[in-house]
DNA sequence: CTGTTAGCGCCTTCAC
DNA sequence: GTGAAGGCGCTAACAG
């Protein structure tokens, strides 16, 4: 292999070994992470000798022994949403800090996402953690061959933790927050209807509206996006300020409102919008929007203890929830733009 | 490993061999992708044998032999920019068709980034598409023990490939837009100064803005984000809507915008904001931004060029250059919001 | 504590 | 065309 290992040839242990002039295994042992039994002075020949070579273990010849690669494999549908971003940033910051190394699996596009991942690494991963809905988790584990799965798609298994925020609460209290505004009638706008999480939501809000007493007018399908958000907007807004707006992304409410800014304006009153992700563009002045936000480092804190506890695989918790809360736009009695939310921590 | 392999036990080729009744040589020539000397009978038997008991070969076994584990690692400072969503979701879905898989690296909060990689399998990619700037090619090479090195992060190297964009000729675009609306001066709204890609845009600005004559009133330094420009706000627009100003991020322009709102009001004329990224936002009512993009189609073809030709590594094209563009915000000469831009091709 | 031995699962000579 | 044997690099098991 020409272009790896740009020194001539492969440093081995053997060569530490010899070099030290003690066996392979002493060798083995001195190099390895874990406390061994070797005497503090050939540890420190055979260290040296390392050293001296650079000599660096070879993972997969040690994999195949540990059956291990301290991989995690994190399967999404795709990178898409505002929110993504700091998810993700955060969950792989967090898996990375465990020493674990952190395959990325798209699988929005693969249609035959079983051998893909049959003839990759990801086959190998310690454990899975699933945001993509593409499959139940009976059938993720036998795709990764892995009991390990950490199902964060709103999906609940008996034999897989899960872990989803509580938006029920919150939902609840954007839709009073609305009630307290003088509202009598709702629209929703709702992401795409197959995501269990999406289902929840629609679920949730329907509840809410009906022991709150508001009329439901209409329901319109977006995808969670901003572009999605501007073309069912002239539909959204027909209803006029009476109706509250509850949307179950910002980034919808967004393309609602720019794309219906003459409109609103054409038709003056107490437009209320309500959100979800608590993003931070929708706090700002551009966009009245009250948002649902979750407690994004414990969710992760969760997700990582399964991580560094495996053991909590064999009794799965069932369904973990993490809070989640209803924050109103600085603009109608939330705290002023930018503060920090509680949810944030 | 109870928590591998969900069947009782692994089946491996020797046990397709005995299944067969023939030697282990000839089960793995018969499951091997390429022909190889084996009797059309005897391989009917293997491969049947082989379906039947579910054989799945050993991913990490086969990488002792054959070094390589199809994996590509994208090294990235940490997932932040609003523009990072498309790209990395465009990017990991165009590797995952090449058959290979993703390793992500978030090296902005590693402090041994040298350990932490050789303690992974990260350490035995085919290949390392750097965003980061955390180190150079040459260093890069060595912590991956590997010369296929495509740096994207603005660097250049004479033994690896770099790709990126063309932006002084947009940048140079946005300037002479500015000037034909009677702008004479300018204000500087940065990132993180110490990125090649950040001193490239800024150098590139200053050229510009010399070449056609306008004053560069100050320059502003944030990171890229819209609460930096949010918090840059009163500071940017101090110079009134006479001076034209430029942000090396759409996220910056937006959060001066917001931040500004107010003064904008009070200081009423020809406001002209420039940004970076072509954010489908910046071309919104919301925010009247002219902003700088590129051909990410293009971008990503090259970087996918050399997962799929190796060969291209022993003699680095040097730096290849995509194409960037400036567009101009609809309220100002641009085609409508939500046209596709020329550089979506 | 130390060294020898025997694999992990696969592939590839090398004789037959 | 076939099979036995050996090795990729490392580590666990077993004696010493």
């Amino acid at each position: 292999m020409s272009f790896n290992d740009t020194s001539s040839r492969k440093i081995t242990i053997a060569d530490v070994a010899a070099l030290a002039g003690v066996s392979r295994a002493i060798a083995s042992r001195a190099l390895s992470p874990e406390e061994r039994p070797v005497s503090a002075e050939k540890k420190a020949r055979v260290l040296a000798a390392a050293e001296q070579l650079g000599f660096k273990p070879n993972l997969i010849a040690r994999s195949l022994k540990s059956r291990t690669l301290n991989l995690v494999a994190v399967v999404v549908n795709h990178i898409h949403d505002f929110s993504d971003l700091v998810l993700f940033d955060r969950l792989i910051a967090a898996i990375q800090d465990t020493g674990k190394q952190v395959v990325l699996l798209r699988v929005g596009s693969l249609d035959r996402v079983e051998e893909f991942l049959r003839n990759g690494v990801a086959w190998h991963v310690d454990a899975a953690l699933v945001f993509s809905d593409f499959a139940d988790a009976a059938t993720v584990r036998t795709m990764f061959r892995n009991d390990r799965v950490v199902m964060l798609n709103g999906m609940r298994d008996a034999n897989a933790p899960s872990i989803v925020a509580d938006e029920a609460t919150p939902i609840a209290a954007a839709v009073a927050h609305a009630r307290a505004r003088g509202k009598t009638r709702a629209v929703l706008v709702t992401g795409r209807q197959t995501s269990p999480v999406e289902q929840a939501r629609i679920a949730a809000y329907r509840a809410a509206l009906a022991a709150q007493g508001l009329a439901l007018l209409a329901e319109h399908v977006g995808d969670y996006s901003y572009e999605s958000g501007r073309s069912l907007s002239a539909a959204v807004l027909r209803e006029g300020p009476e109706a509250a707006i509850f949307a179950t992304a910002d980034a919808m409410a967004m393309g609602v409102i720019d794309a219906g800014r003459a409109d609103i304006a054409r038709k003056p009153g107490d437009w209320a919008f309500y959100g979800f992700d608590a993003l931070p563009l929708a706090r700002s002045e551009a966009y009245p929007i009250s948002s649902i936000g979750y407690d994004l480092e414990a969710y992760i804190a969760r997700v990582i203890e399964h991580l560094r506890q495996p053991e909590l695989f064999e009794r799965p918790a069932g369904v973990i929830t993490i809070p989640g809360s209803f924050m109103p736009h600085p603009s109608c009695g939330g705290p002023a733009a930018f503060e920090r939310w509680p949810a944030e921590g």
